[in-house]
DNA sequence: GTCTATAGATGGATAGAC
DNA sequence: GTCTATCCATCTATAGAC
């Protein structure tokens, strides 16, 4: 369904195998990759890991991508772009809604929604959120300078937070910034498996507009403090 | 001065390099490795980094250790009941100090002190901390088990924070002590790289009582709520 | 574009002299 | 206990047939 375009196929005498999508190894070593590296780590899966899970032979990794550093930069560049763009969204209508001046509410809510909406193992993100918490720790020095480098899209929700609350120094807004990114970074499976452990199974991560809520209401707290 | 006793040297006539104490070189290892780990990742540094660093021989962690993963764990295991005990030696005093019922402020200033504190670039602390943050991601199998299963010293914290708001309902008392031990968890070299970058200069991290401060002002107001 | 075969480098671990 | 030399597994990347 989504290989391309399907019309091809008919008039082609040698079969479908041979006329398969000229993207279809790509992605499936791109998928199989990313599933990998957000379960096991960067360093523990080799490229022989990823074309074999792909069903692919091993020089796919290099003939469509370079590299495996590569590879690991350019999911690591599309998941970004998608998820700062769904925050950048959520932050804009929140701008609309309150006549240019959102509250602190609604700028946490932006940034704190959509990567908590990725959690859902329903849905088709929950492998590329686990591999952006990773890319913060394991990633290669390309990936670290782009994280350091690029507050382009924080720049938005500092400026914002700076705005709703012009009366708190501005450290104390960064700093809150900073704690409220902690929480959100803190989302991997064995955290919440420590904290399952932990509560005796009271807390359950299944609920993401509940746990949103949870989220937004301690970040919320702390900055009117 | 901390390398035994001194006393055999002037007897010796082969002289000082050949009597050093017998836990001489497992010290430097275990010191050389704490610090490449912390720095650079659990998978990136090789026996041969560490031993070329601590300046001896290839073959003396697998003689001291016994494997490389039996280094990583040793140093894990050492660091983290440092840490935990010291965090209950703090909670132990607040709830003497308050009478056997400890206020939210006193049990979080348990929990965030002492790690914050060991941010301290003067103090010998920085470098064991930051392998225990990176432990949380990359650390092998028998270290996650480890943290998934001990919860021994945070269930002291949960049980004092359950005792300290009765009102609450356990699970939002569970979900906001994951929040705080993300706010902790993200204090790393690269994230306060990020976020002096963000507020161009102004977060410093160098007043680590004011961090504290800050960190337990923002997450007693999230339990408070 | 796909595949096999392999080059070339690096890793952990160990044997054996001292 | 320490050191050198080396085994052997594994990795990334590429050459070259199809």
């Amino acid at each position: 369904m989504t290989d391309g375009d399907p019309t091809d196929l008919g008039d082609d005498p040698e079969g479908v195998v041979e006329v398969q999508d000229e993207a279809a190894t790509r992605n499936l070593v791109f998928a199989a990759a990313e599933r990998l590296f957000a379960v096991h780590g960067f360093q523990k899966v080799s490229v022989r890991d990823i074309t074999a899970e792909a069903g692919v032979n091993l020089a796919s990794v290099n003939y469509h991508f370079g590299a495996k550093d590569s590879l690991l930069l350019e999911i690591f560049r599309k998941r970004t772009a998608e998820l700062n763009r769904a925050r950048v969204k959520m932050l804009h209508e929140a701008v609309e809604r309150h006549g240019g001046r959102p509250t602190v509410r609604a700028i946490l809510e932006a940034l704190i929604a959509p990567p908590v909406r990725w959690l859902d193992p329903a849905g088709p993100r929950l492998i590329s959120l686990q591999f952006l918490i990773r890319s913060r720790g394991e990633g290669t020095e390309q990936m670290r300078e782009a994280l350091r480098s690029d507050v382009s899209h924080l720049r938005r929700f500092a400026d914002a937070l700076l705005a709703a609350r012009p009366d708190l120094p501005p450290e104390d807004v960064y700093w809150r910034l900073h704690f409220v990114l902690g929480m959100l970074h803190n989302n991997r499976f064995a955290e919440f498996d420590r904290l399952h452990t932990l509560s005796e199974g009271l807390t359950r991560e299944a609920d993401f507009e509940g746990l949103i809520r949870r989220m937004v209401d301690f970040a919320e707290a702390g900055f009117l403090a």
